[in-house]
DNA sequence: TAGAAACTTACACTCAGTGTACCTTTTTAC
DNA sequence: GTAAAAAGGTACACTGAGTGTAAGTTTCTA
């Protein structure tokens, strides 16, 4: 998190900022496949191979948060006294429901968002990347956090199973709400589920 | 498996092979990113369109062998007797690494497919795709055989953590290979915890 | 204020994937 | 056996993502 000083960096914020704003609110209308990059640009007011410059793929004008919740977990982790490791992990996702973060909140903003991830193939296929890159770096995070070597399978195992747990929460929360069911309520249940698993598949390692 | 008979039907069953082995052959020679659908299709002799007649998607003419897999599953699950759906999926997958089975086998051939796979983005990408899809399956499979409706959050959480455990497991073994020790071993002692875990995660569930 | 550095753009290109119309081969029906 | 029909294969033309390059433009720095 550099702070931009420059008028050029504040330009440059702006300019990305209108990108995948505008990319944002014509995915949501119409479909992620049926807006061109090209249409984004013009619709922005910039060059395609502007967009190209800001963003590698067409994909990440729409996923713009995945480093936030990475800090979170990697301080939840540091800091977490006398807990194990996977404890201050689901301490953290705890914590983030009961308060509302954005990430977890259950309102209609994110529910059109992800409406749009799931009519997408090409978007839905990013959102698993983007699962097993949380995974991989959990795991790793879990690891470092007991001295283990960073490819340490307990430590993938127990990564792969909380996110496992999180994304079959966060799914089970969808279909909650459009049954109008508390999705908050659907989430803990099954999260909770999970995450009991995840202690038993690692018993008996440091990281429970 | 519907028997073909015709000359007809013969002809497009060698097509389909020889662009097959032409295109995982160049695959593994050249990498996937590095081989285009032309190239194959010079080599295979054919037309370029023809080879998307046969494969939807470039991703397809590598990987061709999930039906098997599939079919294996749904029958231990439809003759697990008295067993739980999930003990019988567990015993099965027990069964196949103990036998050899070909999709578990750790020989030289596997693991240069497998390297191949990893070297490549996009046949990565759909590795976990048909991870997604398999874990969709056997989680409306679980569901079915328990009477429960097929998108149970249960069975889902349950099919998941088990695929979870398998692909971690999958992925030590595949290390363990590189570093000359047992493979079978790795995948082993990590599939168990997983399991393990799985079991954890749905108990008192009649899934397990 | 001039030159360096960084960003934007136009242009040209590769490659995946699709649609269409036409040709060739196999099948089928007489 | 042969002719019509059915199906596959091919050529061609197209869209759209993504990349490389060189030249123009804006901001920064000394």
């Amino acid at each position: 998190m550099s702070k931009p000083v420059g008028l050029r960096d504040q330009k440059k914020a702006e300019t990305r900022q209108t990108i995948s704003h505008v990319a944002t609110r014509l995915f949501i209308e119409r479909g992620f496949e049926n807006v061109s990059v090209d249409e984004v640009a013009r619709e922005a007011g910039v060059a395609r191979k502007t967009v190209f410059n800001y963003f590698l793929r067409k994909e990440d004008l729409f996923f713009d948060r995945e480093e936030e919740l990475r800090s979170l977990v990697r301080a939840a982790i540091a800091d977490r006294g006398e807990q194990s490791p996977v404890r201050a992990f689901q301490a953290l996702m705890r914590t983030l429901l009961k308060t509302g973060h954005p990430i977890f909140r259950m309102s209609d903003r994110p529910i059109q968002f992800w409406r749009t991830v799931v009519e997408s193939p090409a978007l839905t296929t990013y959102a698993r990347e983007l699962q097993v890159t949380l995974a991989n770096d959990l795991g790793e995070m879990l690891a470092d956090a007991v001295d283990r070597p960073r490819a340490d399978p307990d430590a993938r195992l127990a990564a792969s199973m909380l996110m496992s747990a999180l994304v079959v929460a966060y799914g089970d929360a969808l279909r909650a709400f459009r049954v109008h069911q508390d999705p908050v309520e659907a989430f803990v249940r099954v999260m909770e589920h999970g995450f009991a698993g995840a202690d038993a598949a690692v018993a008996g390692t440091p990281y429970v």
